[in-house]
Order: structure tokens, then C-alpha cells, then sequence
DNA sequence: GAGCGCATGTAATATGTTACATGATTCA
DNA sequence: TGAATCATGTAACATATTACATGCGCTC
């Protein structure tokens, strides 16, 4: 169970809300490619958290908002974990990944169907991620002002290394698609 | 749900039992990159199968053994579902990308010392797949013989992807860790 | 003052994991 | 005949998703 560390992660960078969080799992980057919750997960476990001490209130706004920080036990959890080794139960389940490798199952000419989506969309997540990084300049450094700057370029070598194994793919099925040169 | 899908995928490829399902999803490659799910998600979900005819037993053996295959119904489902549009309530959950978004929350020291080790270990899966793939010889076709190609090749394009990405990253970092050239 | 978005929560349901449980077969 | 592995299952628990629910505050 890695929601309080991503909790942890999320408000080591800057204090937030459960509404925030919410939003940045939604929209964000994190969310996008490591971790997703929605607030019913997130709101009972901010509470948890608090009162295992690993975050506290910082502060109460409207409508009983309130804002929560990592306490000195929370930052200590958040690092001890990303420093201990992998121990690795590691239960991947990506659905992506999923229809890649069942793609044998189809015949040949579906399969270079699914492949040619597959490519133009990451060849399009690429250039995003690309214009991206071009707008921003290069990176001169990397601290707590968020994850951008590392994720962008994460996610752009991801998106880089799937399109390639797409147009890969493509070029070993069609032979067998067209066996009639 | 993907569990039905998986299922599907691998006894599209030859019948098996779920023994053999489970023992598939602990070891091979698809429970590796892609799916996981344990014996005791596999039998209910089989029998449950079973019960919408998507599959079939084909074969009873010693100790209560079903061999299942997949019936059309079932080799329909599995097609429409890898053919339509992504339609993604993709919900990603991968502990170690979660940590590689983290770091940023580390001292880059820190930080350094868990790129290195991700570094190190994508180094060795990478070349791991190599060695296997040289094994094996220049792929001739791919057909319903499994996934082992298409796995392969995927598998060592994302390793090799975070290798590069970690390289970058911890580049990028220690200029930050020792600022006293 | 009406509507929208903010902000938090509970309850019911589905799903997955861990622990528990059973019995058959093979091999030494 | 004893141990290991094959082979399947149920029950209890933890977790996640969906639906339901409430009320405040801002803006038009």
C-alpha cells in the first residue's frame, strides 16, 4: 500500500489539501504515471496519517479546508522508504502493458492495427513532452519546487522507448500481414 | 477489471489450467511487465468464466486437473476488447515509477544513491534480455507461440529507457551534491 | 438568490490479498 | 510411508471504486 507515500511526496513538496491532492492525482504528472487515488481514498487516509503523526493541520481555511504539512516523523517514513531496498512485491498492473503483450493473440493484420494507434499516440505524448521541455529551457537544477523537471523527462523517454517498440512491431508483423509482396 | 483479459490472452495461446495460469503469473513475462493477479483471484475468476462461456474445460486430469481453452465467445471478447479505443480509466499504479517521482523529496545525495541502484539494476535486466534474445536468434515470425518476442523487445526498450533516464537524472544532480567542484 | 465549484465525508459494492483448508499423486 | 508438490478452493481482511450526501462561499 504506497498511498500515504505518495501522500507523503506529494506534501513534502509544498502543503495541500486532500482537495488539492485530489486534483494533482487527477491532473498531475504523478498521477498520470505512477500513482492514482480519488478523494474517498484520500481524505480517510489524510485523517490516518494525522493521527499516526506522519502529517499535521498547518492550517484551516474555508468551507473546512485544511491544509495539511509533513511532520519531521513524516519526512523521516517518506525517506526511509525510498532508501530501503526494493524488497520488491512489486504488483504491477498496467493495462497498456496488458493489450501489448496480448496482441499476439490477434491475427496479424489486427494486431498492426492496434500497433499504428498505439505509435501515433506516443509519437503525439512525445512531441508534447518535448514542447514541452523546449518552452522550460534547460534544467539547472532540481529541488523541491516539484517533480517536473524529472518526470517530464521520464515520461518522455517512456513514450520514446513504447513508440519505438510499436514501429518495431509493425515492421516483424507485416510480412505476415502481407505475405503477397 | 483486466483479469478476464489476461486470462483470456494466455489460454488463447494454449489451454492451461489454473495452476498453470498461476504458476504463469508468478514466472513469465506477462506477470512480470504486465498483470499479476494470484490463485486465488484465478480459480473463482475461471469458474465465473466458465459460467458466461468465454472458456471451457477441454480436459479433466489427476488431482481434480481442468485444462481450460477458450471457446469463440471467448476469443471474440478478447478481440473487441484489445481493438477498441482505449477508452482509459487507466489507472496506473506502479510502486517503483512512484518512487522515481519521490526523489525529487530527497536530498540529492540521497537521491544519487537510489539512481544508482535503479541504474544498476535496469543496467543488469537490460543486458539479461539481451543475452536472451542473442540466445534465440534474429526473430522469424510471431504467431500464436507466445509472447516471448514482442515481451522481450518490450521489456528491454523500457529498461534500457529508465537506465538512460537514471544516467540523466543523476547528472543532473550532482552538480547539487558536490557544488564544490 | 441561483448556480457553480470548493471541500469534505460516509455507505455499499467490487476487488484483491492473506491465511486457512483439503485432498491427490508422485517420488524417494 | 513420509515429504514435496500438484491442484483447487473458502473465509477473513484490507483496499479501492462508485454512488450518495452535505454544506460553504463566490460570482453573476
Amino acid at each position: 500500500m504506497s498511498l500515504p507515500h505518495a501522500l507523503l511526496g506529494l506534501l513534502a513538496v509544498q502543503p495541500r489539501s486532500g482537495y488539492e491532492l485530489t486534483k494533482e492525482f487527477e491532473a498531475g504528472d504523478l498521477g498520470r504515471y505512477a500513482w492514482q487515488a480519488g478523494h474517498t481514498s484520500i481524505y480517510p487516509e489524510l485523517n490516518r496519517m494525522a493521527g499516526d503523526g506522519l502529517v499535521e493541520v498547518v492550517q484551516e481555511g474555508a468551507r473546512g479546508r485544511r491544509t495539511y504539512a509533513v511532520t519531521p516523523a513524516g519526512r523521516s517514513e517518506l525517506r526511509s522508504w525510498l532508501l530501503e531496498p526494493p524488497s520488491d512485491t512489486g504488483r504491477v498492473r498496467d493495462v497498456q502493458v496488458l493489450r501489448m503483450f496480448l496482441l499476439s493473440a490477434l491475427d496479424p493484420a489486427d494486431a498492426v492495427v492496434v500497433l499504428r494507434r498505439i505509435a501515433a499516440a506516443t509519437a503525439a505524448e512525445a512531441a508534447e513532452l518535448r514542447r514541452i521541455r523546449a518552452e522550460n529551457g534547460p534544467p539547472v537544477g532540481i529541488g523541491p519546487a516539484g517533480f517536473g523537471l524529472l518526470a517530464a523527462e521520464f515520461g518522455l523517454r517512456q513514450y520514446e522507448a513504447v513508440n519505438g517498440w510499436a514501429l518495431w512491431a509493425i515492421e516483424q508483423l507485416e510480412p505476415a500481414e502481407q505475405p503477397v509482396g
